[in-house]
Order: C-alpha cells, then structure tokens, then sequence
DNA sequence: CGGCGCGTTGATTACTGTCAAACGGTGTGG
DNA sequence: CCACACCGTTTGACAGTAATCAACGCGCCG
C-alpha cells in the first residue's frame, strides 16, 4: 500500500516544492484511517473536531442545509484533500462532511499538525494554502451558480474535476471515475435532479462527453473548456515558492 | 484619528483574545494608506502582489467576469476585513477587488506579516481564521445561491452585512450604511437589476427593511432572520481560543 | 436646462422547477 | 433461476420564478 500522504504530498508538491525535511514531518504525522460509505458522515455539522480530515481516496464533499429542507454541497473533495484543516482555527463545524460514494479518510490531530506548522513555518504555508485554495474553488463556484447557465455550470464543474483529479492521477486515459447520483450533481449546481439530466443529455449530444455509470469521458478536453469557459488559474496548478 | 488597526483588531477581539503584545505587533506593521473612489480597483486580476490590503473604512468586493462579459460578486468586504491576505501564499490574483463606493484600504508588505506570523504562531492562526472565515462566508453564499429563493436570498445578504457591521460598530440603530447600487446587489446575489429591485420592494412591503439611498434600516431583525433562515453560526462571531 | 446614472414599473420571454410516470440495472428472496 | 423491489435515470407536460426588453421618473451635476 502507498504512503498515507502520499496524494497530500502529490497536491502539494503541485504548488510548490516540498523538501525532504517537511515530507518526512508529514509521514510522521500520527493518524487514524476510517473507511465510509456513500453518503456518511465524516464529520457534523455542530461538532468541534479536534482532528482533521484527510481524504484518501474516493470523494467527500461538504453540505450544507436550508430551512426547507434543500441541500447544498459547497465543496467536492477527491484523494489528497485535506477537508478540514480549517477546523483548527474554526472550531465550531457550520457544515458537515459526507462521503459521496464511499471514501477512505485519515484522521490527524490538530495537535500533530500544529507541531509540524512551528517547525516547518514553510508547511504551514502549505497548508494555510491548501485552505485558501478550497476557498478560490468555493468563490469559483459561487460566479458559476450566479451568472452562468446550467448547461455551462455543469460543463465546468466537469473541467474542474478532471484538472484536480489528473493532478493527483486519477485520470486514466480521458476519464474518470465519480461515484455520484445525478442527485448530488443537482446539489451541487443548484439545480433540480430533472435539469441537470437533461443538461447531462445535451453535453453527451454535443459531442463533449460520454457519462456511463460512474466514469466520466471527457471526449476534447479542449472544446469542453471552451464550451464552459473555463480557465484553471484558479487552481494554482503553479508549482513556485510559497 | 483611530488606529489604522483598530478595526481589525476588533474583529479579532471578536473571535478571540488578542494579548497586548500581539497588539503591539500589529501595530507596530509597517503600511501605506491609499483612498479609493467607487468603482476603483484594489487589486488587479492576474497581478502578483506584494503587499496584503486592509479594509479601513467603506465597502470593497472580489469580482470575477465570466465569458459574455457577466459579473459576479464573490464577496463584499468592510471595515477590519483583511481582503486579500490569502494572496500571501495564493502568488497571482485569480479576481480583482473594486471598491463598493468609495473605501479607504491600508495596504501591508507580506514581509512584515511573515514577519509577525513566526513571531506569534497564534496571531499567525488569527490570520489564517479571518482567511478561513471568509471560506465559510462564501460557503454560506453558495448554499443562499444554490438553494434559496431571490427574496430569502436577499434577505440572508442583509442580516450577515447586519451582523458583520454590528461587529465593527457600523450599525447605528437599526441602521448601517450601505453606498452600493442595486447593481451590485444583482451581481452579489446572482439575479437580474430589475429582480433585485422587485425583492427590495418586497421587503419593504413586508414592513422587514426600510432601504432607503444608501442607508439600509431593519425594522425588525428577529422577523428578518426567522424570513431569510439566517443562522450566525457561521460568522465565528464566538470569543474562544484558537 | 440637458444629460446621466440609478431606481422603478410593465409586458413578455425563457430557463428551470415540479409533478408524474416509465425505464433499467442490481440485489434479494423464494 | 426468476420475480420483485428499489434506486437512480430518463422523459413528457405543465407551472413558476426570474431574465429581458422597454420606458419612465428622479435627483444631481455640468
């Protein structure tokens, strides 16, 4: 079995350089692995973890509610995510965290990784920076379900999953796996289940992807982003020092 | 005239305990202090600054195009917020920051802040919360677009603006000030001018708000709340250690 | 006084939601 | 091994929210 950080350091290592040193303070990291399946809870809404959760493989996102019972997912989380970090400084969970799916997940105390943020000020950095980019993903988001059209939306909710998961290898060929329902889908561009099939319908009749089962074909990479005008800046797929 | 981070402090001291030499550390941050006109941009989309801006006085929001020229507001920030200090370790700017009618911004060498983050790991955390509150915020901002209606939508905006101006002591009365155009509403909340301008005037109507030039008044906060499902959890508006 | 930006209103269009039902694959129990 | 139930996908008809288009009012400024 591959290292437990191994898709942490990968993500990292995407954005900046990581050296030995703040590497083997990472895989000496103390954690627990817990495995989920579709649709459980990592984490509550309401609780005050004192661990963070890192996502080992499969897909998590977090949710949220309103009042008349809708749900919204805010976040979509693929292997080498570290979901809540934030947790350390927020304490109290507005949101809660469920796998989509199914999903492995490590658990590392606040404790360990605040030890690691004062003796690597770098890696803290790091980590500081893999918060604020769920938080440039978050705002993306945010322009996609206000000003973009359904179809669009959903075209780049696809170009932005295929970038973060080829940047942890999980690209085989021009597809991926996503084990979700086209429920999930709906939640997570605010739209009804109906739609967001029949949106599904009008990018496989363009020609732009195949959607069978679980994978995802991304038939041109190319088009497809230019169809959901796409532009992966904010990603920082960049590796430079930090 | 009051301190240059007497706003930040405060919302600080909201969320936890600032000691007097962290204070002093701040203080004593080096900065320069620049006035903007509305509409006047802070920081350039795909600039690579040096330097992290502070929200002195007034009204400033992140904004990002899409293709056909849309825009979108991600997030609108005041006095106190610490705008773009993610871009410490974000490098190059994915949006630019405008400023809402007019703000007054200090702007701070990222030298200065490494500088006091290694001298005090937890005003470094302080830092990183205020990053990571703006994450929750734009959470809460997703949720509201995805999945609620113009009217509630509209209604949340303006009971977090209540409460986050509350913090900060811009709210006099029942009252805040609030320079920004119905425009710039449609564009934070996803909807059209003229939709933005119906739901104003159903609110009013409602006998909830009065909104009148630049000045918003909540006649009755509890009633306003209760219509827009509001729940502060997320606002971190809690003193407790971090 | 005229131009301009912003707010307001009305009429019409259209995108997306809701309701309802059928279809298909998968797993379970008889 | 097949029938059935269940979950998720798909389709069609219809409803409703919000966008668009167009015009007008109003205060402010040159």
């Amino acid at each position: 079995m591959t290292g437990t950080f191994t898709a942490l350091i990968l993500a990292l290592e995407r954005r900046d350089r990581v050296s030995e040193e703040e590497r083997r303070l990472l895989e000496q990291l103390p954690f627990r692995i817990r495995t989920f399946a579709g649709g459980e809870e990592l984490v509550a809404e309401g609780s005050r973890p004192t661990e963070s959760c890192l996502v080992l493989s499969g897909f998590a996102a977090r949710q949220q509610f309103v009042a008349d019972g809708k749900r919204q997912l805010t976040a979509i989380h693929i292997a080498g995510d570290f979901v809540d970090l934030h947790s350390m400084v927020l304490k109290v969970m507005d949101h809660s965290i469920v796998s989509l799916g199914g999903c492995l997940a490590a658990f590392v105390p606040h404790t360990g990784l605040q030890a690691i943020i004062t003796a690597s000020p770098h890696l803290g950095r790091l980590l500081w920076l893999s918060t604020v980019i769920d938080g440039a993903i978050e705002r993306n988001w945010v322009t996609c379900l206000g000003r973009r059209p359904a179809n669009t939306h959903l075209a780049h909710l696809i170009c932005e999953l295929y970038a973060r998961l080829e940047t942890v290898g999980l690209v085989r060929g021009k597809s991926f796996e996503l084990p979700v329902t086209q429920s999930d889908i709906a939640d997570t561009v605010g739209l009804s289940i109906v739609h967001v099939n029949r949106m599904i319908q009008e990018l496989r009749a363009s020609g732009l992807i195949i959607w069978d089962r679980k994978t995802v074909t991304v038939l041109d990479i190319d088009r497809l982003r230019e169809f959901a005008d796409f532009d992966p800046t904010y990603l920082n797929l960049v590796r430079e020092p930090r």
